[in-house]
DNA sequence: GGAGGATTGTGCTGTATCGCACAGACATCT
DNA sequence: AGATGTCTGTGCGATACAGCACAATCCTCC
Protein backbone atom coordinates (compact mmCIF):
# COMPACT_ATOMS: atom_id res chain seq x y z
CA UNK A 1 0.00 0.00 0.00
CA UNK A 2 1.09 3.44 -0.83
CA UNK A 3 -0.20 6.95 0.84
CA UNK A 4 -0.52 8.90 -2.22
CA UNK A 5 0.21 12.82 -1.99
CA UNK A 6 -2.88 14.07 -4.24
CA UNK A 7 -6.10 14.08 -2.89
CA UNK A 8 -7.01 12.23 -6.27
CA UNK A 9 -10.93 12.03 -7.34
CA UNK A 10 -12.88 10.91 -4.11
CA UNK A 11 -16.15 11.31 -5.85
CA UNK A 12 -15.14 8.19 -7.99
CA UNK A 13 -16.31 6.14 -5.20
CA UNK A 14 -20.04 6.38 -5.39
CA UNK A 15 -20.95 6.31 -1.74
CA UNK A 16 -18.56 10.02 -1.38
CA UNK A 17 -20.73 11.03 -4.30
CA UNK A 18 -24.04 10.20 -3.38
CA UNK A 19 -23.31 12.97 -0.45
CA UNK A 20 -24.65 16.18 -0.45
CA UNK A 21 -21.58 18.72 -0.98
CA UNK A 22 -22.19 19.91 2.67
CA UNK A 23 -21.95 16.76 4.41
CA UNK A 24 -19.07 15.77 2.05
CA UNK A 25 -17.20 18.74 3.17
CA UNK A 26 -17.81 17.87 6.55
CA UNK A 27 -15.95 14.47 5.87
CA UNK A 28 -12.97 15.35 3.27
CA UNK A 29 -10.60 16.06 5.50
CA UNK A 30 -10.82 12.59 7.02
CA UNK A 31 -10.19 10.97 3.48
CA UNK A 32 -6.30 10.19 2.66
CA UNK A 33 -5.92 8.69 -0.65
CA UNK A 34 -3.62 5.46 -1.34
CA UNK A 35 -3.05 3.08 -3.31
CA UNK A 36 -2.86 -0.59 -3.35
CA UNK A 37 -1.46 -3.62 -5.71
CA UNK A 38 -2.85 -6.99 -6.60
CA UNK A 39 -2.93 -9.10 -3.69
CA UNK A 40 -2.36 -6.61 -0.88
CA UNK A 41 -4.44 -7.26 2.17
CA UNK A 42 -6.00 -5.05 3.96
CA UNK A 43 -7.39 -6.91 6.72
CA UNK A 44 -6.97 -10.48 7.76
CA UNK A 45 -9.53 -12.21 9.62
CA UNK A 46 -10.60 -11.18 13.06
CA UNK A 47 -8.14 -8.19 12.83
CA UNK A 48 -9.26 -5.20 14.76
CA UNK A 49 -9.56 -2.73 11.74
CA UNK A 50 -7.99 1.08 11.76
CA UNK A 51 -9.41 2.20 8.43
CA UNK A 52 -12.30 1.76 6.40
CA UNK A 53 -11.70 2.58 2.62
CA UNK A 54 -13.73 3.49 -0.04
CA UNK A 55 -12.44 2.00 -2.91
CA UNK A 56 -12.17 4.57 -6.11
CA UNK A 57 -10.73 2.37 -8.98
CA UNK A 58 -9.46 -0.83 -6.71
CA UNK A 59 -11.24 -3.82 -5.97
CA UNK A 60 -11.24 -5.73 -2.91
CA UNK A 61 -12.82 -9.13 -2.61
CA UNK A 62 -13.82 -10.47 1.06
CA UNK A 63 -12.44 -13.80 1.26
CA UNK A 64 -12.98 -16.85 3.68
CA UNK A 65 -10.08 -18.94 4.97
CA UNK A 66 -10.50 -22.03 5.99
CA UNK A 67 -8.58 -24.53 8.11
CA UNK A 68 -7.33 -26.80 5.18
CA UNK A 69 -6.40 -23.77 3.50
CA UNK A 70 -9.27 -23.82 0.53
CA UNK A 71 -10.73 -20.43 0.20
CA UNK A 72 -14.05 -18.64 -1.03
CA UNK A 73 -14.78 -15.40 -1.68
CA UNK A 74 -18.37 -14.22 -0.15
CA UNK A 75 -18.38 -10.24 -1.86
CA UNK A 76 -16.53 -7.74 -4.14
CA UNK A 77 -16.23 -4.52 -3.20
CA UNK A 78 -15.73 -1.78 -5.49
CA UNK A 79 -16.11 1.55 -6.40
CA UNK A 80 -19.97 1.11 -5.35
CA UNK A 81 -19.06 0.28 -1.36
CA UNK A 82 -17.14 0.79 1.37
CA UNK A 83 -14.57 -1.87 2.92
CA UNK A 84 -14.56 -2.28 6.88
CA UNK A 85 -18.64 -2.14 7.95
CA UNK A 86 -18.08 -3.55 11.34
CA UNK A 87 -16.49 -0.18 12.16
CA UNK A 88 -20.11 0.87 12.13
CA UNK A 89 -22.28 -2.03 12.72
CA UNK A 90 -19.87 -2.57 16.57
CA UNK A 91 -17.57 -6.06 16.02
CA UNK A 92 -14.40 -4.05 14.63
CA UNK A 93 -13.51 -7.04 13.08
CA UNK A 94 -14.85 -9.39 10.69
CA UNK A 95 -13.92 -13.17 10.29
CA UNK A 96 -13.01 -12.77 6.38
CA UNK A 97 -9.67 -11.52 4.62
CA UNK A 98 -10.11 -8.30 2.58
CA UNK A 99 -7.92 -8.55 -0.30
CA UNK A 100 -7.01 -6.53 -3.54
CA UNK A 101 -8.32 -8.36 -6.57
CA UNK A 102 -7.60 -5.31 -8.56
CA UNK A 103 -4.65 -2.63 -8.19
CA UNK A 104 -5.75 0.83 -7.91
CA UNK A 105 -6.77 3.46 -5.72
CA UNK A 106 -9.09 3.84 -2.41
CA UNK A 107 -9.86 6.44 0.01
CA UNK A 108 -8.84 5.84 3.73
CA UNK A 109 -10.32 7.17 6.46
CA UNK A 110 -9.75 6.60 10.44
CA UNK A 111 -11.82 3.71 12.15
CA UNK A 112 -12.43 6.11 14.61
CA UNK A 113 -13.72 8.99 12.56
CA UNK A 114 -16.08 6.94 10.58
CA UNK A 115 -17.71 5.86 13.81
CA UNK A 116 -17.91 9.58 14.62
CA UNK A 117 -19.91 10.19 11.27
CA UNK A 118 -21.96 7.54 11.47
CA UNK A 119 -22.98 8.35 14.65
CA UNK A 120 -24.05 11.37 13.65
CA UNK A 121 -27.14 9.73 12.23
CA UNK A 122 -27.77 11.96 8.66
CA UNK A 123 -27.46 10.96 4.87
CA UNK A 124 -24.10 9.29 5.64
CA UNK A 125 -25.61 6.83 8.19
CA UNK A 126 -28.15 6.22 5.72
CA UNK A 127 -26.15 5.51 2.59
CA UNK A 128 -24.36 2.97 4.87
CA UNK A 129 -26.58 1.23 5.95
CA UNK A 130 -28.11 0.84 2.76
CA UNK A 131 -24.92 -0.47 1.27
CA UNK A 132 -24.75 -3.22 4.26
CA UNK A 133 -28.03 -4.48 3.03
CA UNK A 134 -27.04 -4.18 -0.74
CA UNK A 135 -23.91 -6.43 0.23
CA UNK A 136 -25.65 -8.79 2.35
CA UNK A 137 -27.80 -9.40 -0.69
CA UNK A 138 -25.00 -9.96 -2.65
CA UNK A 139 -23.40 -11.85 -0.01
CA UNK A 140 -26.71 -14.14 0.22
CA UNK A 141 -26.95 -14.49 -3.13
CA UNK A 142 -23.24 -15.63 -3.36
CA UNK A 143 -24.35 -18.61 -1.11
CA UNK A 144 -27.31 -19.28 -3.50
CA UNK A 145 -25.38 -19.36 -6.38
CA UNK A 146 -22.69 -21.60 -4.72
CA UNK A 147 -25.27 -24.00 -4.11
CA UNK A 148 -27.74 -24.53 -7.55
CA UNK A 149 -25.81 -23.07 -10.36
CA UNK A 150 -22.89 -24.87 -12.22
CA UNK A 151 -18.74 -22.89 -12.64
CA UNK A 152 -19.29 -21.37 -15.68
CA UNK A 153 -22.36 -19.27 -14.65
CA UNK A 154 -20.83 -18.52 -11.56
CA UNK A 155 -17.76 -17.85 -13.76
CA UNK A 156 -19.85 -15.41 -15.64
CA UNK A 157 -21.30 -13.69 -12.47
CA UNK A 158 -17.78 -12.96 -10.85
CA UNK A 159 -16.75 -11.79 -14.32
CA UNK A 160 -19.52 -9.39 -14.50
CA UNK A 161 -19.41 -8.06 -11.15
CA UNK A 162 -15.66 -7.14 -11.02
CA UNK A 163 -16.36 -5.64 -14.49
CA UNK A 164 -18.63 -3.25 -13.47
CA UNK A 165 -16.19 -1.80 -10.91
CA UNK A 166 -13.16 -1.47 -13.38
CA UNK A 167 -13.10 1.21 -16.00
CA UNK A 168 -11.74 -1.24 -18.15
CA UNK A 169 -12.88 -4.44 -20.26
CA UNK A 170 -9.36 -5.80 -18.96
CA UNK A 171 -9.12 -8.03 -16.05
CA UNK A 172 -5.73 -8.68 -14.99
CA UNK A 173 -6.21 -11.97 -13.43
CA UNK A 174 -4.81 -15.60 -13.60
CA UNK A 175 -7.13 -18.70 -13.52
CA UNK A 176 -5.52 -19.85 -10.63
CA UNK A 177 -6.59 -16.44 -8.74
CA UNK A 178 -10.03 -16.91 -9.88
CA UNK A 179 -10.07 -20.49 -8.67
CA UNK A 180 -9.15 -19.04 -4.91
CA UNK A 181 -12.02 -16.53 -5.27
CA UNK A 182 -14.62 -19.04 -6.63
CA UNK A 183 -13.70 -21.84 -4.11
CA UNK A 184 -13.29 -24.19 -7.17
CA UNK A 185 -10.12 -26.10 -9.32
CA UNK A 186 -7.69 -23.70 -11.24
CA UNK A 187 -9.01 -26.34 -13.89
CA UNK A 188 -12.29 -25.71 -13.43
CA UNK A 189 -11.62 -22.17 -14.01
CA UNK A 190 -9.81 -22.75 -17.25
CA UNK A 191 -12.82 -24.87 -18.67
CA UNK A 192 -15.55 -22.36 -17.84
CA UNK A 193 -13.11 -19.96 -19.52
CA UNK A 194 -12.68 -21.41 -22.33
CA UNK A 195 -16.67 -22.07 -22.96
CA UNK A 196 -17.15 -18.22 -22.66
CA UNK A 197 -14.27 -17.82 -25.04
CA UNK A 198 -15.65 -20.25 -27.14
CA UNK A 199 -18.74 -18.41 -27.27
CA UNK A 200 -17.08 -15.18 -28.15
CA UNK A 201 -17.83 -13.56 -24.54
CA UNK A 202 -14.77 -12.94 -23.24
CA UNK A 203 -11.33 -13.82 -24.51
CA UNK A 204 -8.55 -15.72 -22.33
CA UNK A 205 -5.05 -14.58 -22.11
CA UNK A 206 -2.38 -15.71 -20.18
CA UNK A 207 -3.33 -13.19 -16.51
CA UNK A 208 -5.68 -11.29 -18.77
CA UNK A 209 -9.60 -12.17 -19.18
CA UNK A 210 -11.10 -9.61 -21.77
CA UNK A 211 -14.64 -8.87 -21.66
CA UNK A 212 -15.77 -8.25 -25.58
CA UNK A 213 -19.15 -9.12 -25.37
CA UNK A 214 -20.95 -7.77 -22.51
CA UNK A 215 -24.42 -8.19 -23.24
CA UNK A 216 -23.77 -11.62 -24.34
CA UNK A 217 -22.02 -12.17 -21.03
CA UNK A 218 -24.97 -10.93 -19.11
CA UNK A 219 -26.49 -13.85 -21.06
CA UNK A 220 -24.36 -16.42 -20.13
CA UNK A 221 -25.02 -15.50 -16.10
CA UNK A 222 -27.36 -16.97 -14.09
CA UNK A 223 -30.03 -15.14 -12.67
CA UNK A 224 -27.92 -13.93 -9.48
CA UNK A 225 -26.57 -11.30 -11.21
CA UNK A 226 -29.32 -9.79 -12.03
CA UNK A 227 -31.09 -10.25 -8.53
CA UNK A 228 -28.07 -8.45 -7.15
CA UNK A 229 -27.89 -5.31 -9.51
CA UNK A 230 -31.91 -4.81 -9.14
CA UNK A 231 -30.89 -4.46 -5.25
CA UNK A 232 -28.30 -2.31 -6.21
CA UNK A 233 -30.67 0.00 -7.66
CA UNK A 234 -33.08 -0.10 -5.62
CA UNK A 235 -31.51 0.41 -2.31
CA UNK A 236 -28.57 3.32 -4.02
CA UNK A 237 -30.37 4.82 -6.60
CA UNK A 238 -28.38 3.35 -9.42
CA UNK A 239 -27.33 0.19 -10.41
CA UNK A 240 -23.63 -1.16 -10.97
CA UNK A 241 -24.45 -2.37 -13.77
CA UNK A 242 -21.98 -0.78 -16.69
CA UNK A 243 -24.45 -2.09 -19.03
CA UNK A 244 -27.21 0.31 -17.76
CA UNK A 245 -25.15 3.03 -16.18
CA UNK B 1 -50.26 -16.47 12.22
CA UNK B 2 -52.78 -15.75 15.57
CA UNK B 3 -52.11 -12.78 17.87
CA UNK B 4 -51.89 -14.20 21.29
CA UNK B 5 -53.46 -12.56 24.19
CA UNK B 6 -51.14 -12.74 26.63
CA UNK B 7 -47.75 -10.58 26.25
CA UNK B 8 -45.58 -14.17 26.97
CA UNK B 9 -42.03 -13.86 28.42
CA UNK B 10 -40.37 -11.23 25.60
CA UNK B 11 -37.13 -11.96 27.42
CA UNK B 12 -36.76 -15.28 26.01
CA UNK B 13 -35.82 -13.30 23.11
CA UNK B 14 -32.31 -12.54 23.30
CA UNK B 15 -32.19 -9.26 21.77
CA UNK B 16 -35.05 -7.54 24.37
CA UNK B 17 -33.43 -9.55 27.24
CA UNK B 18 -30.08 -7.96 26.49
CA UNK B 19 -31.76 -4.19 26.85
CA UNK B 20 -31.82 -2.45 30.30
CA UNK B 21 -35.25 -2.33 32.43
CA UNK B 22 -35.28 0.75 31.49
CA UNK B 23 -34.88 0.56 27.99
CA UNK B 24 -36.98 -2.44 27.44
CA UNK B 25 -39.62 -0.67 29.52
CA UNK B 26 -39.52 2.07 26.57
CA UNK B 27 -40.66 -0.18 23.82
CA UNK B 28 -42.59 -2.82 25.63
CA UNK B 29 -45.90 -1.45 24.91
CA UNK B 30 -45.03 -1.50 21.41
CA UNK B 31 -44.92 -5.11 21.34
CA UNK B 32 -47.35 -7.52 20.78
CA UNK B 33 -46.97 -11.44 21.30
CA UNK B 34 -47.82 -13.65 17.96
CA UNK B 35 -48.12 -17.58 17.64
CA UNK B 36 -46.79 -19.14 14.12
CA UNK B 37 -47.02 -22.48 12.96
CA UNK B 38 -44.57 -24.15 10.28
CA UNK B 39 -44.68 -23.18 7.27
CA UNK B 40 -46.32 -19.97 7.67
CA UNK B 41 -44.84 -17.35 5.55
CA UNK B 42 -43.69 -13.75 7.36
CA UNK B 43 -42.82 -11.82 4.38
CA UNK B 44 -42.19 -12.94 0.69
CA UNK B 45 -39.43 -11.94 -1.50
CA UNK B 46 -39.95 -8.32 -1.93
CA UNK B 47 -42.98 -7.54 0.32
CA UNK B 48 -42.39 -4.19 2.20
CA UNK B 49 -42.41 -5.09 5.63
CA UNK B 50 -45.06 -4.04 8.03
CA UNK B 51 -43.70 -5.87 11.57
CA UNK B 52 -40.36 -6.88 12.50
CA UNK B 53 -40.26 -10.16 14.28
CA UNK B 54 -38.32 -10.82 17.48
CA UNK B 55 -38.47 -15.15 18.18
CA UNK B 56 -39.26 -16.84 21.40
CA UNK B 57 -40.05 -20.01 20.63
CA UNK B 58 -40.53 -19.78 16.78
CA UNK B 59 -37.73 -20.34 14.26
CA UNK B 60 -37.18 -18.64 11.25
CA UNK B 61 -35.38 -19.17 7.79
CA UNK B 62 -34.36 -17.22 5.56
CA UNK B 63 -34.95 -18.50 2.17
CA UNK B 64 -34.43 -17.65 -1.41
CA UNK B 65 -36.53 -18.67 -4.03
CA UNK B 66 -35.11 -19.06 -7.85
CA UNK B 67 -36.80 -18.90 -10.98
CA UNK B 68 -36.41 -22.22 -11.42
CA UNK B 69 -38.43 -23.44 -7.84
CA UNK B 70 -35.23 -24.36 -6.31
CA UNK B 71 -34.78 -22.54 -2.99
CA UNK B 72 -32.05 -22.46 -0.72
CA UNK B 73 -31.29 -21.46 2.92
CA UNK B 74 -29.26 -18.38 3.69
CA UNK B 75 -29.57 -17.92 7.50
CA UNK B 76 -31.43 -19.15 10.42
CA UNK B 77 -32.87 -16.71 13.23
CA UNK B 78 -34.28 -17.51 16.62
CA UNK B 79 -34.95 -16.31 19.59
CA UNK B 80 -30.98 -14.83 19.22
CA UNK B 81 -32.36 -12.24 16.98
CA UNK B 82 -34.97 -10.34 15.00
CA UNK B 83 -36.36 -11.06 12.23
CA UNK B 84 -36.60 -7.43 9.83
CA UNK B 85 -33.29 -6.24 9.65
CA UNK B 86 -33.87 -4.20 6.00
CA UNK B 87 -36.57 -1.92 7.96
CA UNK B 88 -33.67 -0.34 10.06
CA UNK B 89 -31.22 -0.72 7.20
CA UNK B 90 -33.57 1.57 5.01
CA UNK B 91 -34.58 -0.89 2.71
CA UNK B 92 -37.95 -2.17 3.54
CA UNK B 93 -37.93 -5.38 2.26
CA UNK B 94 -35.07 -8.23 1.30
CA UNK B 95 -35.16 -10.49 -1.62
CA UNK B 96 -35.35 -13.51 0.59
CA UNK B 97 -38.81 -15.46 2.29
CA UNK B 98 -38.89 -15.45 5.87
CA UNK B 99 -40.67 -18.67 6.76
CA UNK B 100 -41.46 -20.65 9.82
CA UNK B 101 -38.94 -23.43 10.33
CA UNK B 102 -40.22 -24.57 13.70
CA UNK B 103 -43.77 -24.02 15.47
CA UNK B 104 -43.87 -21.12 17.89
CA UNK B 105 -44.02 -17.64 19.10
CA UNK B 106 -42.51 -14.17 18.65
CA UNK B 107 -43.15 -10.70 19.82
CA UNK B 108 -43.97 -8.19 16.55
CA UNK B 109 -43.31 -4.61 16.20
CA UNK B 110 -44.62 -1.85 13.92
CA UNK B 111 -41.84 -1.42 11.62
CA UNK B 112 -42.41 2.36 12.35
CA UNK B 113 -41.80 1.96 15.82
CA UNK B 114 -38.55 0.01 15.12
CA UNK B 115 -37.41 2.62 12.69
CA UNK B 116 -37.95 5.45 15.56
CA UNK B 117 -36.47 3.58 18.42
CA UNK B 118 -33.41 2.85 16.21
CA UNK B 119 -33.11 6.54 15.28
CA UNK B 120 -33.12 6.98 18.67
CA UNK B 121 -29.50 5.22 18.40
CA UNK B 122 -28.33 4.11 21.98
CA UNK B 123 -28.16 0.64 23.51
CA UNK B 124 -30.96 -0.84 21.29
CA UNK B 125 -29.65 0.31 18.10
CA UNK B 126 -26.06 -1.10 18.98
CA UNK B 127 -27.25 -4.06 19.48
CA UNK B 128 -29.29 -4.35 16.37
CA UNK B 129 -26.45 -3.73 13.94
CA UNK B 130 -24.23 -5.79 16.38
CA UNK B 131 -27.35 -8.32 15.37
CA UNK B 132 -27.04 -7.68 11.94
CA UNK B 133 -23.05 -8.14 11.44
CA UNK B 134 -23.73 -11.56 13.56
CA UNK B 135 -26.04 -12.51 10.91
CA UNK B 136 -23.90 -11.82 8.22
CA UNK B 137 -21.11 -13.39 9.31
CA UNK B 138 -23.60 -16.61 9.79
CA UNK B 139 -24.74 -15.99 5.66
CA UNK B 140 -21.05 -15.87 4.74
CA UNK B 141 -20.02 -19.05 6.58
CA UNK B 142 -23.12 -20.70 4.37
CA UNK B 143 -22.11 -19.44 1.55
CA UNK B 144 -18.65 -21.15 2.21
CA UNK B 145 -20.06 -24.27 3.69
CA UNK B 146 -22.10 -24.68 0.11
CA UNK B 147 -19.37 -24.31 -1.89
CA UNK B 148 -16.94 -26.56 0.18
CA UNK B 149 -18.43 -29.30 2.34
CA UNK B 150 -20.34 -32.37 1.86
CA UNK B 151 -23.92 -32.60 2.45
CA UNK B 152 -23.69 -35.24 5.97
CA UNK B 153 -21.41 -31.79 7.12
CA UNK B 154 -23.90 -29.16 6.21
CA UNK B 155 -26.81 -31.04 7.78
CA UNK B 156 -24.97 -31.37 11.11
CA UNK B 157 -24.14 -27.96 11.15
CA UNK B 158 -28.03 -27.20 10.34
CA UNK B 159 -29.43 -29.56 13.09
CA UNK B 160 -26.93 -27.44 15.65
CA UNK B 161 -27.99 -24.27 13.99
CA UNK B 162 -31.51 -25.08 15.02
CA UNK B 163 -31.25 -27.01 17.90
CA UNK B 164 -29.75 -24.05 19.45
CA UNK B 165 -32.06 -22.21 19.03
CA UNK B 166 -34.95 -24.86 20.64
CA UNK B 167 -35.66 -25.22 24.28
CA UNK B 168 -36.46 -29.44 23.09
CA UNK B 169 -34.08 -32.26 21.16
CA UNK B 170 -36.73 -33.01 18.72
CA UNK B 171 -36.66 -31.15 15.29
CA UNK B 172 -40.17 -31.75 13.89
CA UNK B 173 -39.03 -31.77 10.27
CA UNK B 174 -39.22 -33.83 7.14
CA UNK B 175 -36.26 -34.83 4.95
CA UNK B 176 -38.25 -33.12 2.06
CA UNK B 177 -38.26 -30.02 4.12
CA UNK B 178 -34.68 -29.86 5.17
CA UNK B 179 -33.67 -30.41 1.49
CA UNK B 180 -35.70 -27.35 0.72
CA UNK B 181 -33.59 -25.65 3.27
CA UNK B 182 -30.10 -26.75 2.28
CA UNK B 183 -30.73 -26.67 -1.46
CA UNK B 184 -30.20 -30.27 -1.90
CA UNK B 185 -32.25 -33.71 -2.82
CA UNK B 186 -34.55 -35.19 -0.35
CA UNK B 187 -32.65 -38.24 -0.97
CA UNK B 188 -29.46 -36.49 -0.09
CA UNK B 189 -30.68 -35.89 3.06
CA UNK B 190 -32.46 -39.04 4.23
CA UNK B 191 -28.78 -40.87 2.84
CA UNK B 192 -26.86 -38.07 5.39
CA UNK B 193 -29.55 -38.31 8.19
CA UNK B 194 -28.61 -42.26 8.07
CA UNK B 195 -25.33 -42.20 7.85
CA UNK B 196 -25.66 -39.29 11.61
CA UNK B 197 -28.11 -41.68 12.78
CA UNK B 198 -25.50 -44.93 12.42
CA UNK B 199 -23.25 -42.47 14.19
CA UNK B 200 -25.67 -42.58 17.17
CA UNK B 201 -25.77 -38.82 16.57
CA UNK B 202 -29.29 -38.47 16.05
CA UNK B 203 -32.47 -40.46 15.79
CA UNK B 204 -34.32 -40.20 12.26
CA UNK B 205 -37.87 -41.21 12.57
CA UNK B 206 -40.72 -40.41 10.09
CA UNK B 207 -41.17 -36.34 10.62
CA UNK B 208 -39.12 -35.92 13.78
CA UNK B 209 -34.81 -35.68 13.90
CA UNK B 210 -33.99 -35.76 17.52
CA UNK B 211 -30.43 -34.32 18.95
CA UNK B 212 -29.65 -37.62 21.20
CA UNK B 213 -25.51 -36.60 21.19
CA UNK B 214 -24.83 -32.92 21.05
CA UNK B 215 -21.44 -33.54 21.72
CA UNK B 216 -20.96 -35.96 19.44
CA UNK B 217 -22.23 -33.77 16.81
CA UNK B 218 -20.54 -30.73 17.25
CA UNK B 219 -17.36 -33.33 16.58
CA UNK B 220 -18.99 -34.56 13.30
CA UNK B 221 -19.78 -30.82 11.79
CA UNK B 222 -17.49 -28.06 10.04
CA UNK B 223 -15.70 -25.87 11.28
CA UNK B 224 -18.07 -23.58 9.81
CA UNK B 225 -20.36 -24.13 12.34
CA UNK B 226 -17.66 -23.15 15.34
CA UNK B 227 -16.80 -20.03 13.37
CA UNK B 228 -20.55 -18.69 13.63
CA UNK B 229 -20.97 -19.11 16.99
CA UNK B 230 -18.14 -17.40 18.16
CA UNK B 231 -18.86 -14.67 16.29
CA UNK B 232 -22.23 -14.24 17.72
CA UNK B 233 -20.11 -14.66 21.24
CA UNK B 234 -17.97 -12.10 20.66
CA UNK B 235 -20.77 -9.59 19.64
CA UNK B 236 -23.22 -10.49 21.40
CA UNK B 237 -21.94 -11.07 24.69
CA UNK B 238 -23.03 -14.67 24.57
CA UNK B 239 -23.21 -17.82 22.58
CA UNK B 240 -26.12 -18.98 20.70
CA UNK B 241 -24.88 -22.61 21.51
CA UNK B 242 -26.84 -24.61 23.69
CA UNK B 243 -23.49 -26.48 24.98
CA UNK B 244 -21.56 -23.72 26.11
CA UNK B 245 -24.78 -21.58 27.62
C1' DG C 1 -59.61 -51.71 9.48
C1' DG C 2 -59.06 -50.19 4.91
C1' DA C 3 -57.89 -46.38 1.73
C1' DG C 4 -55.11 -42.84 0.58
C1' DG C 5 -51.57 -39.76 1.30
C1' DA C 6 -47.21 -38.55 3.21
C1' DT C 7 -42.65 -39.88 4.31
C1' DT C 8 -38.64 -42.54 3.95
C1' DG C 9 -35.59 -46.01 1.84
C1' DT C 10 -33.16 -47.85 -2.15
C1' DG C 11 -31.28 -48.51 -6.66
C1' DC C 12 -29.95 -46.97 -11.08
C1' DT C 13 -27.67 -43.90 -14.52
C1' DG C 14 -25.73 -39.44 -15.74
C1' DT C 15 -22.92 -35.49 -14.78
C1' DA C 16 -20.21 -31.93 -12.62
C1' DT C 17 -16.44 -31.46 -10.24
C1' DC C 18 -12.32 -33.03 -7.73
C1' DG C 19 -7.56 -34.58 -7.28
C1' DC C 20 -3.63 -35.62 -9.59
C1' DA C 21 -0.19 -35.69 -13.23
C1' DC C 22 2.11 -33.61 -16.73
C1' DA C 23 2.87 -31.27 -21.12
C1' DG C 24 2.99 -27.09 -23.63
C1' DA C 25 3.08 -22.18 -23.94
C1' DC C 26 4.55 -17.90 -22.48
C1' DA C 27 7.16 -14.27 -19.79
C1' DT C 28 11.18 -12.68 -17.64
C1' DC C 29 15.73 -12.19 -16.50
C1' DT C 30 20.46 -12.76 -17.37
C1' DA D 1 19.45 -17.23 -26.62
C1' DG D 2 18.83 -20.07 -22.79
C1' DA D 3 17.24 -20.96 -18.17
C1' DT D 4 13.66 -20.65 -15.05
C1' DG D 5 9.37 -19.92 -13.26
C1' DT D 6 4.50 -19.05 -14.13
C1' DC D 7 0.37 -19.93 -16.40
C1' DT D 8 -2.70 -22.66 -19.20
C1' DG D 9 -4.36 -26.86 -21.46
C1' DT D 10 -5.45 -31.74 -21.24
C1' DG D 11 -6.32 -36.38 -19.77
C1' DC D 12 -7.34 -39.71 -16.39
C1' DG D 13 -9.96 -42.09 -12.51
C1' DA D 14 -12.62 -41.21 -8.28
C1' DT D 15 -16.45 -39.13 -6.02
C1' DA D 16 -20.39 -36.60 -4.62
C1' DC D 17 -24.52 -35.49 -5.97
C1' DA D 18 -28.51 -34.90 -9.33
C1' DG D 19 -32.48 -36.82 -11.49
C1' DC D 20 -35.61 -40.36 -11.88
C1' DA D 21 -38.26 -44.44 -10.59
C1' DC D 22 -40.46 -47.06 -7.38
C1' DA D 23 -41.01 -49.86 -3.14
C1' DA D 24 -41.75 -49.89 1.78
C1' DT D 25 -43.45 -47.87 5.74
C1' DC D 26 -46.13 -45.13 8.54
C1' DC D 27 -50.02 -41.85 9.71
C1' DT D 28 -54.60 -40.19 9.39
C1' DC D 29 -59.13 -40.14 8.43
C1' DC D 30 -63.22 -42.10 7.15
Amino acid sequence: MTILADFGDALRNFLLAALSAKDFDGIKSDLEAVSFNLGDVLYESGDKMDYAYFPMTAIVSMLYLMENGATAEIGIIGNDGIVGLSLFMGGDATTSRAIIQSSGTAMRMKAKDLKAEFAKGGRFQELLLRYTQALMTQISQTAVCNRLHPIEQQLARWLLLSHDRLSSDKLIMTHDLISNMLGVRREGVTLAAQKLAKRKLITNVRGTITVIDRQGLEGAVCECYKVVNDEYNRLLGRGISRTFS
